[in-house]
DNA sequence: ATGGCAGAAGCATTCTGA
């Protein structure tokens, strides 16, 4: 089973390029951040022509967030709904569109774009770490609830100095601070893991680069673009790859596919079900 | 400190991203 998340920095610009990914790569599952689109201009028949159901999140000109996929989903939901933190006001959260969850086969997608934060100190920095907290609050509930999740997106993160190309010049600041990676960490908890840590334990894996200073001419990329599963899930994980090739193509996202391969299908879940009870297999 | 590039809105230029 692929699932796949890919920043695309607009469905609408970027469409023949996710066609020709998705008929290359054949995802069962992939999760697309910054569609840039209200929902009634998304193009969903392209997707539903090469046999895709399609969940979209969308709001005019910024952020955005959608799952396609090739069975529906079930259970969707968009938003943090009444799952936030308490002590969080949820109003200044319903506007941005960044999250959107769904069930395929057993397993809670989650799909996120988490806010960039701009510069540390900034009122848009608070507001990341106000984000990543309501995050934090909306995967407790998940949890008690006994969910296999897989936790994907944009998560503007770099979770440790490997993930960026010159970590001397850029630790500590935007996107690779203390606080960030705290916020992160409280979200995961130890129970999600990094699909892409289990085979990969070296630097120079990017999944962002920048488009000015000719930043992927000369390599200088972040790793921001994560997928995060349950322990359980962890140990069905065949590989995590990031498909840096789009990038080289014409008008690309700067962002690029990350994509695990798990070994899980309809057969595990009519086991599982019979079972009545995921934990004690 | 600023700008470098890209997309959306909308038609000149601003806002946002990371």
């Amino acid at each position: 089973m692929l699932i796949a998340t890919w920043n695309v920095n607009s469905i609408r610009t970027r469409l023949s390029q996710i066609i020709d990914w998705i008929n290359q790569v054949n995802p069962d599952i992939l999760c697309l951040q910054e569609t840039k689109v209200m929902d009634e201009s998304f193009p969903i028949e392209p997707f539903k022509k090469i046999g895709y159901s399609v969940e979209i999140y969308g709001q005019k000109s910024y952020n955005g967030v959608a799952i396609i996929s090739k069975e529906k989903a079930s259970n969707v939901k968009k938003g943090f709904g009444g799952y936030a933190n308490s002590d969080q006001n949820i109003e200044i959260f319903q506007d941005q569109k960044r999250l959107i969850t769904a069930d395929f086969n057993g397993i809670k997608i989650i799909n996120v774009y988490v806010p960039n934060g701009s510069s540390l100190g900034s009122t848009k920095f608070e507001y990341k770490i106000n984000w990543l907290s309501c995050l934090a609050s909306f995967l407790d509930e998940e949890e008690k609830k006994g969910n296999l999740i897989c936790l994907m997106g944009d998560f503007n993160v770099a979770p440790s100095s490997l993930d960026i190309h010159d970590p001397n010049k850029y630790e500590g600041g935007i996107m690779a601070s203390e606080i960030e990676r705290n916020a992160l960490n409280n979200v995961l908890k130890g129970r999600l893991i990094d699909s892409f840590r289990i085979f990969e334990k070296d630097t120079g894996h990017w999944s962002w680069w920048d488009y000015r200073n000719k930043a992927y001419e000369l390599n200088k990329g972040w790793r921001i673009d994560h997928i995060y599963t349950s322990k359980e899930l962890s140990s069905k994980l065949k590989s995590c790859v990031i498909d840096s090739s789009p990038r080289a193509n014409l008008q690309p996202s700067d962002h690029v596919p990350v994509m695990i391969d798990l070994n899980w299908n309809d057969k595990n879940i009519d086991f599982f079900e019979e079972e009545d009870n995921f934990f004690e297999i």
